[in-house]
DNA sequence: TTATATGCAAACGTTTTGCTAGATT
DNA sequence: AATCTAGCAAAACGTTTGCATATAA
């Protein structure tokens, strides 16, 4: 197997078929996603894949820059593809149904109040900062009836 | 079991002595304590406690608006008091040892920006935002060497 | 050919639950 | 007295690990 992504990704390991399966569940499917919920999709068409494997492999990809790893309202990682050509976004959380929704509203103004933010962080406290992670939690339009 | 706290305070519930003694350990101990660690903390002097009880009673006093509840690096859920004389601040978490400072700067800026944002949101997603969660992730001065 | 990844099952750490005895109102 | 809570142990949950087999390079 020798399928990648579009562009070109040097790769630390081997291109196996599950983790090509695993990315093409990101690449078809835009959202972000629990293990379980990667396992079972993949699990329709290729019912031998191990969930272990997906864990193992979820966390790779992460490692090589190719997924966003978050963690929401609930126990699960989520993951997200990490496209280099999307706009920077956070997101909106409901707390009831866990739906997530992108957004990038005020993205400049927000990216600039970071950056002054991370100097003086930086210089106050001593930390070198390397991501900030924004969330907004509240309900959505289905929940909030 | 009568004493609570300094301001007056209803509470749904029993007022029981292992619920104000988790909640002492957060009043002498500003800080986001994991269950575990509150735990150990309590059965120091009163070694009959249980760990489901502090589990239970965490998410009660969150519930009651006592203690705000965190999903930092770690696994572990981490509480802090919800204290309303107390600054709005944020959180600076080493990737790292776990350490999370707390920090207030640009406050000001950041909560026009939020309320901006939230109301942004609010209209074109339909979304009833409710609270915030602004993280910094990176190294500390003792993690970054 | 050889190191790396897979799949399975078992282990893990955190959190939740069922139950009976005990405490609070 | 009625009801809520504690403590204990067991279960649940998401995730990680050990190991023999299979696969990529």
């Amino acid at each position: 197997m020798r399928r990648r992504r579009g562009r070109a990704f040097k790769c630390i390991g081997r291109w196996t078929v599950p983790r090509q399966l695993i990315l093409d569940v990101f690449i078809n499917n835009r959202g972000h996603l629990a293990a379980e919920e990667v396992f079972m999709r993949i699990k329709r068409n290729n019912p031998g894949i191990g969930l272990a494997t997906v864990y193992r492999n979820l966390e790779f990809l992460h490692r090589q820059g190719l997924l966003n790893r978050f963690k929401f309202h609930t126990d699960r990682a989520h993951y997200e593809l990490n496209d280099d050509d999307r706009e920077h976004h956070h997101h909106l959380i409901c707390r009831k149904c866990g739906k997530v929704i992108d957004y990038s509203e005020f993205v400049e103004r927000e990216l600039k109040l970071m950056k002054d933010l991370e100097k003086e962080l930086s210089h106050k406290h001593g930390f070198r900062i390397e991501r900030h992670d924004l969330n907004f939690i509240g309900l959505c339009t289905d929940c909030k009836v």
